[in-house]
DNA sequence: TGCAAATCGGAGCGCCGCTCCGTATTGTGA
DNA sequence: TCACAATACGGAGCGGCGCTCCGATTTGCA
């Protein structure tokens, strides 16, 4: 499922330029990834690394390998962003703050949230590894918050996170669609007293 | 921007083949749809009405025009399924309804969240006709709400709408995805009290 | 230096949305 | 009833996409 399992190599050593090779795909993908979007066509990447399209392909089988590869030191980033509890915060505001990070990241990456959800094939790499990573995250800072008292306790985090993912998706199709007030007002519905549970 | 602007035939009386292949594509395309998603192939829709590529362009110049027409009497019933206020309800209740009922519409509908917020050429059209039928119905449903002192007035509709049916995405992609409790949460963050204004 | 193993490059396949124009159908006036 | 514009149809074809496949090239060890 990884792009690579094994660590240097299972006999001998690796070869040169595949590291060179690798980091210039990843270094031209994020680069066509900001002028382009994340759906850039992958031969739009070989050229931009000046490499053919069967590199891409050996070094990342899909195209959500790549886009995995390209924002995985953000999602440790993210992962860890939230280690800190930063002086006294309540367990909600942490929370919101983190929400809100996560939030950014996804809006500044062209179409990053649209992928997300992507039934494409081939994409749910990328979903395991925002379930893989985050996911943890956001369970903890919600279970923080809701012992807390903050917080309802009856809300996934799993659920959570695919939702404010989704909330994120047209912000830059829509110019008028307000995502961050959205996101607002569902951290809204966490707090305190659920109203009715039909 | 629609289908057929002048009701009959500017001069002369329309063809009948016309009328009989239109509802032949709209019969096909309804059918494809529920098999196949929105996103299914345009020649499949042909091919299942027994007719060229070149009949369902000129009667459907983009396919968002397609989908727009097949689904254009259940947006109208939408449209109006909020004037019979049923009982004594509280508007908030009526709006919460309305809400799900929505979200229905969207989920039954494979794909049709996804293609809403698509950044696909020619999908503004679904996207204007939502504004259009159903924009006003939600912004008085909230006003209606708002006014009643049940939920809070600093909402707009626009972004309310886009936010229920971006939550309805991804609900056939991931069957884990509770999108229901998600938009009951965001309904939830509508009632009253503002938390902090920031 | 030579050679085998590993890697690279890009032509090519299948699928898609959409266009274009020769062909078939329709309805009307004689 | 028939002939003839006007109109609509059909599907080959274009450009673009993701991804594969295999001959050409590079690498590093002996």
């Amino acid at each position: 499922m990884s792009t690579a399992d094994m660590p240097p190599a299972p006999s001998g050593r690796q070869r040169s330029d595949v590291r060179r090779n690798e980091q210039k795909l990843l270094d031209a993908a994020a680069s066509v990834f900001v002028r382009m979007g994340i759906d850039a066509p992958v031969r739009e990447i070989a050229a931009e690394a000046g490499l053919g399209m069967g590199t891409v392909y050996r070094h990342f089988p899909t195209r959500a390998d790549l886009v995995v590869a390209v924002f995985r030191h953000q999602l440790d980033a993210l992962a860890v962003a939230a280690d800190n509890p930063a002086a006294a915060d309540t367990p909600y505001e942490v929370l919101r703050r983190w929400v809100h990070r996560f939030a950014d990241f996804l809006v500044t990456k062209h179409g990053l949230a649209e992928a997300l959800h992507s039934d494409q094939a081939g994409f749910e790499a990328l979903h395991n590894e925002f379930v893989e990573r985050l996911l943890p995250v956001l369970d903890q800072l919600l279970k923080d918050s809701a012992s807390a008292g903050c917080t309802r306790a009856d809300v996934r985090a799993y659920d959570f996170m695919l939702a404010i993912g989704n909330l994120c998706i047209g912000v830059e199709t829509f110019p008028d669609y307000q995502a961050r007030r959205m996101i607002d007002l569902l951290l809204a519905g966490l707090t305190r007293t659920a109203p009715a549970p039909s």
